[in-house]
DNA sequence: GCGTGCTAACTAACCGGTTAGTTGCACCGT
DNA sequence: ACGGTGCAACTAACCGGTTAGTTAGCACGC
């Protein structure tokens, strides 16, 4: 009794599988990542990892895709309106620290050209941007791909692969901080051509 | 002949090790990067890698921290004028590719207690921008922690170690970005109290 | 001759990946 | 009803290259 194994499920262990490496590879990497401790957590043996998944760095591969591609879905790209969606692109890396790791591994250990993917969804995303600048329903101050670099920047700001000082918010600051996103990125996204001139001291 | 080698210069030696730890470190991490590679690259023998720094741990923290301070050196902190502190800071993370990742692979590799120091200079620039929102050189549109963490990710969004597909500047365009930047943070550090108004269409 | 700077050779453990084999279930002919 | 056969799911044990870390000692300058 206790734990409870499916036996003689492919699909299930295949899911057991995936679920402990999402684990083990937000906490270590692929590198320092142990397909050991993957067999153990996902109580299989660790063979059937190399029989699903060929080998330690496809299966990486296989778990990044797998949930990156859940949030397209979660959280739909809303260019008219930018704020929210940096906003739920906030909520979502709080609720997901071990995904926001999982691709801050990917950007250190994975070859460039893995990326071809992600690549290709943002240039989607700055052609959706730049039909909302031509609609009037976000600002020209700025580039379409420089809000969007900004925009996803400030949202993830916070996530735990920050290398800068965020000293982890006491869950009470987290609702003022989404709302300060919020403004921040209305200021940029609503900023107009021309140079913003300079406020000085009174 | 050929590489010239400085025999029997401890000092020396210290260096290219930490010179080529840097490099071994940027490109693959601590979990991922190889003594043997940085004592073929430093000509050394690897147990001088041991009787100098213990460790490969211990290794690359000494490598982080005694790049780390060159920054605060190298580019002071500038309350009144954040804008082009972050211009400043996006050069040093442009000319600094290898830095910007080893600060990565820290947050990602390190345990947190090890970011103490860096947690402290940070409260330290809180202070510092406080100060400059009294003096009214700083908008008090967004708290001093806020206004400090924007801009430190705006101003290394675009590094090599950011998972949002920034399409890799093709030289000219990083002028153009930097140009961007200091406007942005300018906005954003130039608001005041009491919400923007939303800007919808004409 | 003695200590500092350095090296070659070694070890023990680890780890990704493989091999060879077992288990249990579905389906078949009789 | 039943043995047997084929196959998918799974396992235990192993392999060999790699890796962090060590030991014992050499050579050169003082």
């Amino acid at each position: 009794m206790s734990k409870e194994r499916p036996a003689r499920n492919a699909e299930a262990t295949k899911e057991r599988i995936l679920k402990a490496a999402l684990a083990e590879f937000s906490a270590h990497g692929i590198a320092g990542g142990r397909v050991d401790r993957i067999a153990r957590a996902a109580r299989c043996n660790k063979n059937l990892i190399y029989i699903y998944f060929q080998d330690k760095e496809n299966l990486f591969k296989t778990v990044l895709l797998r949930n990156l591609m859940r949030i397209h879905e979660e959280r739909p790209f809303t260019p008219n309106d930018l704020a929210n969606y940096a906003a739920s692109v906030f909520d979502w890396a709080r609720a997901n620290p071990d995904l926001m790791r999982l691709l801050a591994w990917s950007a250190l250990e994975q070859k460039p050209e893995a990326r071809a993917e992600r690549v290709a969804a943002f240039r989607t995303k700055v052609a959706a941007v730049t039909e909302a600048q031509q609609a009037g329903n976000v600002g020209t101050g700025f580039r379409p791909d420089f809000l969007l670099v900004v925009l996803m920047s400030l949202a993830t700001a916070w996530s735990v692969a920050s290398p800068f000082a965020p000293p982890v918010d006491p869950k009470a600051t987290a609702d003022a901080l989404r709302e300060s996103i919020i403004q921040a990125v209305q200021l940029l996204a609503s900023a107009e051509d021309g140079l913003p001139k300079r406020t000085k001291s009174p």
